[in-house]
DNA sequence: TTAATTGCTTTATTATTTAAAGTACTTTAA
DNA sequence: TTAAAGTACTTTAAATAATAAAGCAATTAA
C-alpha cells in the first residue's frame, strides 16, 4: 500500500471546462477562444465564465485583440497556472493509484 | 499530437468526493463510512449526501449493519459503477495526455 | 443521570454549471 | 443598401451541486 491518504484537489481546477482549458493550455503556448470551445466540447457561456474564473485566479491571461475587424481571444497558462495544474496533476496521482 | 478532443467526464464521478469514494472502493472490496470519512478527509453530512448519489446512481452498494450495538455503514462498488469508474479514468487521460 | 460521544441524516446556505438571451459588430445576399 | 444571417463573445437566470451547520437516535463515560 503506497497510500492512504487522498490529497486535495483545487477547486479552480477540478471542474470539466476547467480542467480541459488547462490540459489544453499546458500544452500548446496559446490557443483561441473557438480552439478551446471546440477542443473542449462546450458553449461559449460556459467557456467565458470559466475562463473568466481562471483568469481571476490569476492561472491564464487572456489577450483581446482584432482579426481583421473581428475580435479574438487568445488565451495563455501563466507561471503560477502551470505549477497549480501541475500540483493538482501530483494530487490526482493520490486518487488513480491509491493503494498501488 | 496523440488526442486533439477532450472526451466527457461523467459527471457523477467528477466531484472530489465521490472520485474520492470509488477509487478506494475501486482498490478495496469495502470500506466503513468512517474509513471514507477520514480518508477522503471530509465531513459526516458530505459523505453521507454523496454516497447517497452514488446510490442512486446504482454505482456503489450501502449495506447497514451493527457493530455491536452501534450503527455501521458499509460500502462496496458495484459492477456498474466499477465500469464507470474506469471509463471515467480512460477519459480523463484524454485530459492528462492531451497532444502527448 | 446527565453530559459527551458516535454515527449518521437532514436542512439551509453558498457556489457552480448550464442554458438562454443579449450585445456588438461583420458578412452575405437580395 | 438594407435586411438577414453569422461571428464572437458576455450577461443573466435557472437548475444542480457542494459545503457547513443543525438535528436525531442512540450509546458510552463520568
Amino acid at each position: 500500500m503506497n497510500s492512504n491518504k487522498l490529497l486535495p484537489l483545487d477547486p479552480v481546477i477540478h471542474s470539466r471546462i476547467r480542467l480541459g482549458i488547462l490540459s489544453i493550455l499546458a500544452s500548446v503556448e496559446e490557443a483561441t477562444f473557438n480552439y478551446l470551445k471546440e477542443t473542449i466540447g462546450t458553449t461559449d457561456g460556459n467557456l467565458s465564465a470559466n475562463l473568466m474564473k481562471l483568469e481571476e485566479a490569476g492561472y491564464v491571461a487572456i489577450k483581446k485583440t482584432f482579426s481583421g475587424r473581428k475580435p479574438k481571444t487568445t488565451c495563455r497558462i501563466t507561471k503560477k497556472g502551470l505549477t497549480a495544474f501541475q500540483n493538482y496533476l501530483q494530487n490526482l496521482e493520490s486518487y488513480l493509484k491509491f493503494n498501488k
